[in-house]
DNA sequence: GCGGTTTTGTTAATAATTTCACATTTTCTG
DNA sequence: CAGAAAATGTGAAATTATTAACAAAACCGC
């Protein structure tokens, strides 16, 4: 069930799922679509679409029911047990992405982080306790991780992404500069930041005209 | 001259570049565009048709000239003169950045970073000095700042972009989870890496049946 | 130097995504 | 209470992006 949804709609409920959560903090009942869709930067056209792929009914004349919405978005993107992830590499965007998600009620629970430093294994940093990468197969298999997040240096990208298929990682967002390659029932995301950097300068260097 | 480009052209061009440098490196001169398409995860037909909007013409049976087509690229996304970068916000997520990029020849130059802690003004981090947040207009100006990274926490997404458009600048990549908006003469680029990890959270989801 | 193989370049076809256009319903206003 | 305004929901059209298919050229082995 819904598991038909274009990609882009997946990571625009996301996104939606994030402003919405705002607007209930703020006590906003109801929403419309226009409204949405201006934080986003997209059409109102594009959100109802969305809303309409995953069967959410708004009211008409009084838009969309923020708590409702923010319930059905998670029921479709959330797994109901939650999903435990694994940080690989505690340098700067490992505690950067730790840091993020600390305090945020989400399905998905950052429960260990992974580094070759000495210094940083047997620490836990922002209640996330670090162990050696040696390790990895063990820990990944007793706490029961699915995803892991890839923040090492580029020359360990390789051999982390091999030990993780190893321990039977089931997704990997590899925030590496170099790609990975996987078997196909590990589900890949690769971000490059160099990549959006440039695409920003190229897209500012042919503004100037 | 080549603005018509579609963006995700744009964003692969830069991704064959870094993994063109590698080969280079490597000493390869050469490199087919099956090769390329399997270090990206995509197909030699899109390598070769991305190749053709750029105008690259390779050789029947050698495929491309390493050398040759990393200074094409180069042409294509580069500005001639470079553009100075600076980072909003020197914490973790900043940091990495600034380390990701040191070392990378590159146009894109980040020449200022800035935040409010007092403890981190007038330090220089990885080469980067970093300046209190009141000087930034005068900052960008003085060194030509053209594109800004927002890493700032969430709270202050929206007045660092606003003193950022007031200051002048022309791209900004915002990596905080807090949309933002900008004039149209802004190039404005999101990445939220929390929708990213739920992406792949909702994808291992319905891959386990 | 001939037949088979490999690779590029490109047109045409397909697929994915977004936008248009508008019917429908609700609310507001006079 | 009639007409105007504002909002949703959605089929159809348009746009954007990817893949298929194949001609043409270059090289290899014999």
């Amino acid at each position: 069930m819904m598991k038909n949804l274009p990609h882009k709609t997946i990571e625009r409920l996301s996104q939606y799922r994030r402003a919405l959560l705002i607007c209930l903090e703020k006590g906003q009942t109801h929403i419309y679509s226009h409204e949405i869709a201006k934080i986003q930067h997209i059409t109102a056209v594009q959100v109802r679409r969305d809303l309409m792929l995953i069967g959410y009914t708004g009211t008409l004349r009084k838009g969309y029911n923020v708590k409702d919405l923010i319930d059905l978005i998670g029921n479709i993107i959330d797994s109901t047990e939650g999903i435990n992830v694994a940080i690989l590499g505690m340098g700067n965007l490992g505690r950067a992405l730790i840091n993020y998600f600390a305090g945020k009620r989400s399905q998905l629970k950052i429960v260990a982080g992974f580094d070759i430093n000495p210094d940083k294994i047997g620490n836990t940093m922002s209640g996330v306790p670090c162990f050696s990468s040696e390790d990895m197969n063990r820990i990944i298999r007793e706490k029961n991780i699915k995803v892991g997040i890839m923040t090492v240096p580029a020359e360990f990208a390789t051999s982390t992404a091999e030990q993780l298929v190893k321990a039977g990682i089931r997704g990997i967002l590899n925030y590496t500069p170099k790609p990975v390659t996987v078997p196909d029932s590990v589900y890949l995301e690769e971000y490059d930041m160099i990549t959006s950097l440039e695409k920003v300068a190229f897209f500012v260097k042919i503004n100037e005209d």
